[in-house]
RNA sequence: GGGCGAGUAGCUCAGUUGGUCAGAGCGCACGGUUCACAUCCGUGAGGUCGUAGGUUCGAGUCCUAUCUCGCCCA
């Protein structure tokens, strides 16, 4: 074994061969309940990014987990269309080329897409390989597949004879740029700074009302002028006419509640057509929709004289000409939130259109229920309160796209009798007047809509194949908490309404992952490239990555990772390989693991009992979602117990002449590793994997090892060897403190007391790691006499008297024996007045009084010790 | 406007059923070529756990109010 672990070259190798030995596929016993995660498909045009990693980390962890634990473990990948995302991309890349979709027609265009998410799925794939992922990889899938097209067919045509999917004319969010419809959560909604327009509109019959808007253009647009019905200022106006300007369309001033008086004049004007309360109005008071806009964002025939012009040019040029007028009266700052698309960023405006929509009442009460009622447990908990206020307040899905990337809606329609047509297989001919004059719906589905379904779409659902009637329901869907709404809640009723099952029974979402200032990372940063996974994994390895991951947060907590606690997890398993290299050139291959000796030296007790404590609370802490915790402890371990302590007194033993004590040593040393390296493995597989292939082992590979079960703890070795680490370190403490150099071995006397036999059988131990002259130590159970030039320590029982040569003022040395007595006074007097509190002994555990009690005791025997000390140096 | 979360050592954060919970890593200071590891070892300094009340024998841990920051929805 190298002096240093290198997992550049470690890692490759070792998941080239788990792959290859076929470890990722699940054994399906039928007696036994499987665990099964999906892994959220990332989209296959991107780059694997921070988030994706720590997808990939918190699940293999788990995956890994259960596998070990014998269950039949499936995780299941893919990637996902991303319709909008992926066309985007590639019709950028056409625009390089100076061609739009369009010139290529649909099919060519399709092909293209093929071409470009070949290459990105393999760049994906390969990222999640170098993760270390251990997922099924043949069991793979992608949104577009046949069967999950199959499954996406089946769903819509489900629903759509079940009458949730319908298609009606309404408002929706339009996105000028991806000339498409997007879905109410794929609007992000900024506040930002813009104008308001005060305008006069001039009344039929003489005189004004004056309107404010934050979008001129959409005057052109105007049905109506509104105001509150109780607004006295405008009482008199109401029934009467205005007269559009420019346009001069007459229009009615009207009144309704939604105006609110304090906006502006408190009139405002109505366009039913673009505008979400104005349509409203509009359905109310029985307004023509006046749409001035086309698909692009520039303006329409409704708009007059400034048709062909875009939106933003027509505002300016129409507020030009208003001036002109003497109509605009001001223009003020205004502060308000305005829509953006998702995808590119453009502002989005409402926009009147013929679209698709998911009737989701029904789908989200059921999905509500599953959550409230326990079939699904979402970790951490208090995310369920946000999954019900957004079901709560839930609008109606718009599912169509504007796209030809995605899945195309399969709905015919016909041209003679205008019938719709929706079957699972393509018609030939209209359903309702047998036409042979059909043609299918050009548009596409929402993405969200294929990944809804991928819980059981990815098992074979429609078909009840073998894999979907053993895995589904799948047992966790672990993501971020960001797209609950979009992904999560929609799987769960989806799930629902097609299966009759809710598609997991536990959803686990984890926090963003920041840089250290807390910037969320995007790739638009100007570092971006520090925080891209695959540098980090080069530079310090997947393990550490995982590692820092999946300790440095706790679940629906924002983390921001520094590359200083990568680094140190990069340490981490260094130390861990220098610990295994020990241990391997301290054993032979005789040193199995079956059978540990009977009758073992304290040490090996207490580590043997601070393992299995260590079992059992990681086993429970992971069984509770708290995967970070449980690294924590694995790692405080294996470092601050394994290494620190029981390696050090392991060496004593192994170059020591008893061969008894040697021997058990050895058998300890490999039993402890081994199992604690099982413990971390689905923390970091391949550090861990590298040093079992060097352990004595049984199998071929720790990913397939058992997981580890507690033995027995045993109290009284942990207290014994606390006691020697409590004086170890009071004794190491003194020697810093006095400037005692680290290869000094001192004299010590020491007045063992009841600890006496304990403190012989381990004089070695005390001798090695407290460095301490062998010839020079006193070792008794009391002292007849004692220097009086020399340190004198406490130790639960224990006196330890250091003469430091020369170094010890004795008038020193009782001023701080004093000083410690009267720290050790008021510590005895606060737990005096809680021992004598009455509710405190009848009101808190027997335990808790217990150790109170201890407490104290220790404080006066302290104490006692002390005051017999200060009194042979002559008191003060 | 509605909802959620966070405020604990200089920095980044743990602390899950209220009773060794006042911790870790990094940073800092001092000392170290101890035969696994300088990607290391030993020792140390530092926080009245945002603020104010309350519940309780006992509260970073529960309740109320409040301040600051962040996020989501409308």
């Amino acid at each position: 074994m190298p002096k240093t672990y290198d997992p550049q070259k470690a890692e490759k190798p070792i998941y080239d061969w788990w792959e290859k030995k076929g470890y990722f596929r699940p054994q399906m016993h039928p007696w036994k309940k499987p665990f099964t995660i999906t892994m959220p498909p990332p989209n296959v045009t991107g780059a694997l990014h921070l988030g994706h990693a720590i997808t990939a980390a918190i699940e293999d962890m788990v995956t890994r987990y259960h596998r070990m634990k014998g269950d039949p473990t499936l995780w299941l990948p893919g990637s996902d269309h991303a319709g909008i995302a992926t066309q985007n991309v590639v019709e950028r890349e056409l625009a390089k080329e100076g061609l739009t979709r369009h010139d290529l027609g649909r099919e060519r265009f399709i092909e293209r897409v093929w071409q470009w998410k070949k290459v990105y799925h393999k760049r994906i794939t390969d990222q999640h390989r170098r993760l270390g992922v251990s997922c099924d990889w043949e069991r793979e899938r992608f949104t577009l597949d046949e069967g999950l097209s199959r499954a996406v067919r089946e769903a819509f045509v489900r629903l759509y004879k079940q009458g949730l999917i319908y298609r009606g004319t309404y408002l929706v969010n339009w996105c000028p740029r991806c000339t498409s419809a997007i879905s109410d959560l794929e609007v992000i909604h900024e506040e930002m700074t813009t104008k308001l327009w005060y305008v006069r509109y001039p009344l039929e019959n003489g005189g004004f009302i004056e309107v404010a808007t934050t979008r001129p253009e959409t005057i052109l647009g105007d049905a109506a002028v509104a105001v509150h019905p109780d607004d006295e200022r405008y009482k008199s106006l109401v029934g009467r006419t205005a007269i559009l300007p420019i346009l001069e369309r007459r229009i009615p001033i009207i009144a309704d509640q939604v105006v609110d008086p304090e906006f502006g004049t408190g009139a405002v004007k109505v366009t039913p057509a673009h505008d979400p309360t104005d349509y409203e109005i509009g359905q109310r008071h029985n307004l023509p929709l006046i749409n001035v806009l086309n698909e692009n964002g520039t303006m329409n025939e409704a708009a007059g004289p400034y048709q062909g012009q875009d939106r933003y040019e027509c505002r300016q040029n129409l507020v030009a000409d208003l001036e002109k007028l003497g109509l605009l009266v001001k223009i003020e700052d205004y502060q308000h939130s305005l829509g953006h698309c998702q995808r590119c960023n453009t502002v989005v405006e409402p926009y009147i259109s013929t679209q698709w929509f998911v009737k989701i009442k029904p789908l989200a009460d059921a999905a509500i229920a599953a959550v409230r009622d326990g079939r699904i447990r979402i970790v951490p908990e208090h995310f369920s309160k946000v999954y019900f206020n957004w079901l709560e307040h839930i609008r109606d899905w718009c599912i169509s796209r504007q796209l030809w990337w995605g899945h195309r809606i399969p709905v015919w329609y016909c041209a003679d009798c205008g019938g719709q047509t929706c079957e699972t297989t393509d018609p030939t001919e209209c359903a309702h007047c047998g036409s042979t004059n059909i043609s299918q719906d050009p548009d596409v589905l929402d993405t969200w809509f294929s990944s809804g379904l991928w819980p059981f779409s990815t098992l074979g659902w429609p078909e009840e194949t073998d894999d979907f009637k053993y895995f589904y329901p799948t047992t966790m869907r672990e993501t971020g908490y960001d797209i609950l709404f979009f992904w999560v809640a929609r799987e769960i009723m989806l799930g629902l309404a097609m299966t009759g099952q809710t598609p997991y029974s536990i959803v686990y979402l984890h926090g963003l992952i920041r840089n250290e200032q807390g910037d969320k990372i995007s790739k638009s940063m100007p570092d971006a490239e520090r925080y891209d996974p695959l540098n980090i994994v080069d530079e310090y390895g997947a393990d550490a990555l995982r590692f820092t991951l999946l300790t440095g947060s706790t679940p629906g907590n924002d983390m921001k990772l520094s590359l200083q606690r990568v680094e140190a997890s990069r340490n981490f398993a260094n130390k861990i390989w220098n610990a295994a290299r020990f241990v391997v050139s301290n054993v032979s291959t005789s040193d199995g693991l079956t059978s540990l000796p009977t009758d073992l030296p304290l040490p090996e007790r207490w580590i043997l009992s601070r393992h299995n404590r260590l079992v059992e609370d990681v086993t429970r802490l992971i069984e509770q979602y708290q995967y970070g915790e449980a690294g924590r402890q694995i790692y405080d371990f294996l470092w601050g117990e394994f290494c620190d302590w029981y390696i050090e007194m392991a060496k004593v033993r192994l170059y020591g002449q008893d061969t008894a004590a040697q021997n058990a040593a050895r058998r300890v040393l490999v039993y402890v590793l081994e199992r604690t390296m099982r413990l971390l493995h689905p923390y970091m597989p391949f550090v861990t994997e590298a040093i079992w292939q060097n352990l004595p082992h049984e199998g071929e590979s720790i990913m397939i090892a058992p997981w580890p079960e507690p033995g027995e703890v045993n109290e009284e070795a942990e207290a014994g060897i606390r006691l020697l680490m409590d004086i170890i370190r009071a004794i190491r403490n003194a020697r810093a403190e006095f400037n005692v150099s680290p290869q000094q071995r001192i004299t010590a006397a020491i007045a063992a007391g009841a600890y006496y036999d304990l403190l012989c059988a381990h004089r070695d131990i005390l001798l090695s790691l407290a460095r301490l002259d062998p010839q020079r130590l006193q070792l008794d159970k009391a002292l007849e006499e004692v220097p009086a030039q020399a340190l004198t320590l406490v130790v639960g029982g224990v006196t330890i008297y250091l003469p430091l040569a020369g170094m010890v003022d004795v008038e020193a040395e009782k001023t701080r024996i004093a000083s410690e007595m009267e720290q050790l006074t008021r510590l005895i007097a606060d737990g005096q007045i809680l021992l004598t509190n009455e509710n405190f002994i009848a009101k808190a555990p027997a335990h808790v009084v217990q150790r109170e009690r201890d407490k104290v005791e220790s404080y006066r025997e302290k104490w006692q010790k002390l005051r017999e000390r200060l009194e042979s140096l002559g008191g003060l």
